[in-house]
DNA sequence: TTGAAAGCGCTAACAG
DNA sequence: CTGTTAGCGCTTTCAA
C-alpha cells in the first residue's frame, strides 16, 4: 500500500523517492513523487499504452502481460491522476449540489446516492451551498471539475441555464417538476402528499390551518440575475402551498399562509407571533419537518398541545418518530430519490437521450403531533 | 452561454456560437464545445500566456490587454478547465471525508468550513463514506483528484498512512487527537468535556452510571489491514470513555460501558435492554447525542424520567435544545472547528511546514434530560 | 497483441 | 510587457 522509502535504482527502474531521506522526519512535502503510467511501463518493461489498457479493463491485452503490468502497479503503488483522465474523457466523478447540508432530508438524498454508486467506479462529490443564490456557482464549479454527472436539489437557477448545462454534461434536477426534454427530474408526489396532509386535518376537524413555508425569493441577486430566473411554481414548496391554498379555497375557508428563513429557531419565533394573534390557527402544516420542528418549540415553550395546535410536518426526517416528539409527517424516502437520481445519470452516461421524470410516491404518517381540535 | 460546433471564422475571430440555433430543441450532448484558453487567446488577439497571467491576476499584464482579455473571457464565457489546471499545480479544491453526512455535528464542520472558504477562491469538495472502512478509499480518492488540502474526520486509517499521504499534500485530521509532525489536528477538548459531564453526574447524586458509546472496531478489514492500524486510545470516543472509566474508579464505582452501533435506533434497541436489567443505571452518558436521542427514545418508551434515568448527550446538536426533548450535551462547536481546520491547510498551502495542534474548547449545556435521581 | 505518437487545456520558464 | 515553447499524465488512433 505504501511505497517503500529506501526504494533505490536498482534493475534500473525508475526511483521514485530521494534516496537518503532526511533521518527521522519524512521527506519535505514535494520530494516525493508520485507514480506515472510511465513509471509502470518501465517497470513492466512495455508501453504506457499497454498500461493504461490494463487499468481500463480494455480489449487486447495478453494475460501475461496483465500480469506483469498489475504486478508493477503494485510495487509501485500507482494510482492513476484523474485529473489527467479527465483531459482525455471520463473523471469518474459524479457531482451533487446541496443546500443546507444540515437538513436530514437531504442527507438521506446523499445517502440514496452513495449507495447506488457503490458497486460502480464512480465516485461522488458533494458540493455545498450556503444560499439558494449560490446553487449556480456551485453547479459551474462541478461543470468546471469536468464531473461525468451533476445532480442538483432544487437549485434556484433557469431552465434555459440548465438546459444550456445539460446540453454538456447529463443533468438530474431533484425536486422540481420541470419538464425538459434536455436534463431529467426526479421528485416527490407533492401534490399527492399534500391532499393526504389536508384530507388528514380535515377529518380531524381543523378549519383554521395555516402553511408555514419559506419564503421564494431569499434574495435579491435572485430576482436581478437572469441566470436565475426560473419558474418558481414548479419547486416543491410551491406546490405545497398551491395545493394547501387550493384545498382550503374549495371549503370555502380562507388560506392562510406564513412566510419564514429555512431555519429552525426562524420557525419557532414566527410561530410564536403566530399563536400571539386575535384568530390563532388549531393546526399548522409546515413546509418541512425543519419548520415543524421550530413551530413545536414554540407551541411547547407556550404550553400548549396538539389539541391546541396540531403540527404536520414534510419529509419524516429520524426526529419525527422520535417518542418526545412525534411528529405527523410526510415521507419521501430520500435515499430512493438519491439512488433514483443516480441510475437516471448513469443511464444518460450509457447512451440514454430522451429525458426522464420519475415520481416517487409518498405516505403520511400520522403520529401524536396531530390531533382533533379542542373546540372545532 | 453555449459554444457552437460550426464556429466559422469571421472578422479574423473564432465564434463559438451557432448564427442560427437549431428550432427549439438544443445541440445533442457533446455537440457543443466549451471554450479554451487558445479560443479567448485568438478573440482577443494574444497570446495564451496572456490570458493565463489575466486570469490569474499573474504579474505583468498592461492594463488595455486586461481589458481585452475579459472581455473575450466574458464575451465566449470561458472557464478554465480545473482538470488541465491540476495537473500543472493547484485545482483551487479543498477535500473533507466524512462519515454519516446525516450526523449533524459532522455537518456543522462542513457548514464552518464552507463559512471559512467562502472568501477564498477555493471549493470545497465533500466525500462522504457509508462505512468507516471506507475512510482510507475515499481519502485516495480525494488525493487522485489533486485536491490541495484533505480533511479527514476521526478517519480510521493509520498513522504511518496518513504522514504519506501528508508528505504529499497538507492533511488536517479533524478529532483525532494524533501528534504527528506532518499533518495538523483539530479537536474539542475531550477529556475536559468528560470532566465536565461527570461532575455534573456526580454534583446530582448519580453513582450507577453507564457509559453508552460506539464500538472501537466496527469492521473486520480494521483488523485486518495493516493500513487501519493506528491508536484508537486518540479517538474522541476512546478519550471520553477512558476519562470515564477513570472517574468512575477514583470514586471507588464500577465503570458501566455499553457498546453499540452509531445508529439512533440501534442505541434504542440497547437502552431499552439496559432498563429490564437486575439494576438498571440511573444515568447514562452517551458518547454523542445521536446515541443519547435513542436512550431517549427507549426511556420515553419505558414511560420513564429524568429522575429515573438521566441521559448526557455529546456534540449539543440542534435537537437537544428543543424544548420537547431538552437534552443536557457538551457543546464543542463544529462549525468552529471547521473553520479552524481550513484555516490550517491554507496555512500549509502558503508554506508552514511545522505542524499544529489546536484543540477547541468545549462547554457542558445543562437541560432537563439529566435530574437528581430519585433514590441516592 | 503491442507500441509510437499525437494531443487534451493549462501554466511556467524563458526569450524577445 | 508579451509571446514561444515545453511539458503535466493520461487515452486514443494508427501502424507494426
Amino acid at each position: 500500500m505504501v511505497s517503500d522509502p529506501d526504494a533505490v535504482d536498482r534493475d534500473g527502474e525508475s526511483v521514485l523517492r530521494d534516496a537518503v531521506p532526511s533521518p527521522n522526519s519524512g521527506p519535505a512535502r514535494g520530494t516525493v513523487r508520485n507514480a506515472t503510467i510511465q513509471d509502470v511501463a518501465d517497470a513492466a518493461g512495455v508501453s504506457k499504452a499497454a498500461v493504461s489498457k490494463v487499468i481500463r479493463n480494455a480489449y487486447g491485452v495478453s494475460p501475461k502481460m496483465r500480469t506483469r503490468v498489475e504486478a508493477a502497479i503494485a510495487r509501485l503503488d500507482y494510482r492513476p491522476r484523474i485529473a489527467a483522465r479527465a483531459m482525455r474523457g471520463t473523471s469518474y466523478t459524479l457531482g451533487i449540489e446541496i443546500a443546507q447540508v444540515s437538513n436530514e432530508f437531504l442527507t438521506m438524498i446523499v445517502q440514496g446516492a452513495l449507495d447506488a454508486l457503490a458497486p460502480t467506479p464512480y465516485q461522488l462529490v458533494v458540493a455545498p451551498i450556503r444560499r439558494p443564490s449560490e446553487a449556480g456557482a456551485a453547479l459551474q464549479s462541478l461543470a468546471d471539475r469536468q464531473v461525468d454527472g451533476i445532480m442538483a436539489i432544487s437549485p434556484m437557477v433557469g431552465e434555459s441555464w440548465l438546459e444550456d448545462l445539460s446540453d454538456r454534461i447529463p443533468v438530474v434536477i431533484i425536486g422540481r417538476h420541470d419538464v425538459s426534454t434536455h436534463y431529467d427530474t426526479v421528485t416527490g408526489a407533492d401534490r399527492s402528499g399534500t391532499d393526504q396532509v389536508m384530507t388528514h386535518l380535515f377529518d380531524l376537524g381543523h378549519r383554521r390551518i395555516t402553511h408555514l413555508t419559506t419564503e421564494a425569493i431569499h434574495h435579491e441577486t435572485i430576482i436581478n440575475d437572469p441566470t436565475n430566473w426560473h419558474r418558481s411554481d414548479l419547486e416543491p414548496h410551491s406546490i405545497r402551498r398551491a395545493v394547501y391554498i387550493d384545498h382550503m379555497r374549495r371549503r370555502g375557508l380562507d388560506p392562510q399562509v406564513t412566510y419564514t428563513g429555512g431555519d429552525e429557531l426562524e420557525a419557532q419565533t414566527v410561530t410564536a407571533e403566530l399563536l400571539t394573534t386575535n384568530d390563532p390557527p388549531t393546526a399548522i402544516f409546515a413546509g418541512n419537518d425543519t419548520l415543524a420542528m421550530g413551530s413545536l418549540r414554540a407551541i411547547a415553550a407556550a404550553g400548549l398541545g396538539p389539541e391546541d395546535v396540531s403540527v404536520v410536518g414534510y419529509d419524516d426526517i429520524t426526529m419525527a418518530s422520535h417518542p418526545m416528539v412525534s411528529l405527523t409527517s410526510v415521507d419521501q424516502s430520500g435515499s430512493q430519490i438519491g439512488s433514483e437520481a443516480v441510475r437516471l445519470l448513469l443511464e444518460r452516461i450509457g447512451g440514454r437521450t430522451e429525458s426522464v421524470q420519475v415520481e416517487e410516491d409518498v405516505h403520511l404518517r400520522v403520529r401524536r403531533s396531530t390531533a382533533s381540535p379542542r373546540q372545532p
